[in-house]
DNA sequence: CTGAAAGCGCTTACAG
DNA sequence: CTGAAAGCGCTTACAG
């Protein structure tokens, strides 16, 4: 650790923090605060490079690092872009978090996050907290759950902070009455379907999560359009509802069992955790995914390639979700509400080989 | 959308962003600002409850949310602890940051994130970027790796930080000289090979990550440390270096088999992605992994349960050195530096069999 | 092009 | 217990 000398004069005194301000920089370079100020702000105008070399210089020798906080009471916002995420852990959320993460530091913010734990009462408390922040813009992620009544609320909270002058943009799905980078779920389940057609396959089996969220409706709907487009057919006992999680995958295989899954040629799952699940229980079941009967995920997060055989799964472009959230935070809106969709991608492996026949 | 319509009085002017104040909450409440001020901190000492009231009242009714750039220019620091995550996508990050996340929402604090993408120079950079907020503590987490000219860069950027009356936190590995959340690396390979020893292993190949973190150190002195005391060789061949990922596991077997790995019962790899990359690989030369040789990971973070047989793996208790090293950031310490230490716990799965013989 | 001054929204001694 | 006043570190019209 190096310790500059300089900085603790007398020994026995109680050390102080001691931070360099702008008064010290304007001191060190011989001008007043005010041009020390335009000096340091790469945009100010009229700043003779002579004085703004001095005072660059100053800055530099006594790691100058301007107050953000002070500076964001005088402009009334910070530099920041708060990011509400249900769980990190989540891959599906982490790969758009990377996204966030990544663009916000090319555009000199900072990225603050939040945990909301899935439910609208806890987001509605980390909005209400973030407010305090006053960040350029809030960016919603991740599916949430709750009450008509919560969801209002949340809605409400949100639409005072916009009234404050701060920007609400959703990286997700298309739910909320804001800005959104939307992820494309409901194209990337009809290209799914549409792809395993043409490898052969014509009766699927459905393993969807047991709540109503936006994003399993989409990718409902996506797939169960796509079917009806190609003449395939889903039939009534060909759908189950699990918990979204690599056990609710598991669980669901035994009852689409029941059900007489052997007539049906493939099982798609919501997410890939799901399918993953279903993988194994298959397996325990004695049936080999990828031969016989395919399977097919959905987020094509992580794991997809590592399971055996490896998992056909729907990237989502996650990432670039992400840093198009932030361009939308970014970017002034007009009356309009705006969306970016990105372009889905099948990526086909072996639980789904062609189909002979 | 729920709008306020006291907000917009009159509609032909260009709505402004209008906050709510303290000013406005004394206004509303017919007491100063001084005395709002006071009746909304749950801690100053001397407020009527009458007054408290009155002016809780008007704040609820108002939405006020106190500005914390402007608290935070009084104080001297923001109520944040600010985390630099090398990749949020690495689950062992992911979840290490989902402890951070916890802690610091029971703590109110808010915690902010910035990657570095592994490299110390982004570090320095991200550091100094984050010294601005003022945070009440970083917190570092993921291995770095940059030249000792770097390192000492960071070191003397993180110390200007600590004069400044900041706090620095370690998440990880034990490998800077600040205050540490200590993931019991060393610890959790010894108990690992420990219990492999109960189970009938003796002869153990290694895969270690080809660069020298301070994780790869402490992984490899584990598990030799315990192979020593236990009277397990492990021969000069018997250790390959691989990209610490899935494929660099993948990679690393090849290396292993030309060098007769026949003769060893069990891989062991620094991370469970480069073991699940090493079974592959394994199957993909025909051989099964839990039957003949056994393989273990470490981390225990997501996968482990998916792969065929589910891999062995060693949960080191990431989210509670997340949560640790808030709770490290938030009480002050000493002169000597403190390290706080979780138990990992060895997790037996299908890949290590109890081996007969 | 540069500086003196006001102001951002808050907290906290200091007097009452 | 309450209020008037100073001050935190910055930015930005406003005069020169």
């Amino acid at each position: 650790m190096t310790i500059d000398p300089t900085d603790d004069q007398s020994p026995g005194v109680q050390a102080r923090p001691s931070t360099v301000t702008l008064r010290d920089v304007a001191d060190a370079a011989g001008v007043s605060k005010a041009s020390a100020s335009r000096a340091l702000d790469p945009a100010a105008p009229y700043v003779s490079s002579g004085l703004r070399a001095r005072v660059l210089d100053a800055a530099r020798r006594l790691g100058y690092r301007p107050n953000a906080s002070a500076r964001a009471t005088t402009t009334g916002a910070t530099a920041m872009v708060a990011v509400l995420v249900s769980d990190i852990r989540d891959p599906y959320n982490a790969e758009i978090v990377h996204g966030v993460i990544g663009q916000a530091g090319e555009s000199g913010l900072v990225a603050t996050f939040a945990g909301t734990d899935h439910a609208i009462d806890d987001e509605i408390r980390v909005v209400r907290m973030m407010r305090s922040l006053r960040p350029h813009a809030m960016i919603l992620t991740g599916a949430r759950s709750g009450s008509t009544v919560s969801r209002a609320s949340l809605e409400e909270e949100l639409a005072r902070y916009t009234r404050e002058g701060g920007r609400v943009v959703i990286a997700g799905d298309d739910e909320l009455p804001f800005d959104t980078a939307v992820v494309p779920r409901r194209q990337g389940a009809s290209d799914l379907v549409a792809a395993l057609f043409r490898l052969g396959y014509r009766s699927p089996a459905l393993i969807r999560p047991d709540h109503d969220s936006a994003a399993a409706r989409q990718w409902e709907d996506g797939i169960v359009e796509a079917a009806r487009r190609l003449g395939m057919r889903i039939g009534e006992g060909a759908v189950v509802r699990a918990p979204m999680t690599r056990d609710g995958g598991y669980g669901a295989v035994g009852r689409l069992i029941e059900r007489g899954a052997e007539r049906r040629d493939v099982v798609l799952a919501a997410t890939d955790a799901m399918a993953i699940g279903a993988m194994s229980a298959m397996r325990d079941a004695g049936l080999t995914p990828g031969s016989g009967i395919g399977v097919a995920g959905f987020d094509d997060v992580v794991g997809t390639e590592d399971v055996t055989p490896a998992l056909t799964s729907v990237d989502l472009a996650l990432a670039k979700v992400g840093a198009a959230a932030v361009e939308l935070a970014l970017t002034a809106s007009g009356a309009e509400r705006r969306r970016i969709a990105f372009e889905p991608r099948v990526v086909l492996r072996g639980t789904t080989p062609v189909r002979l026949g």
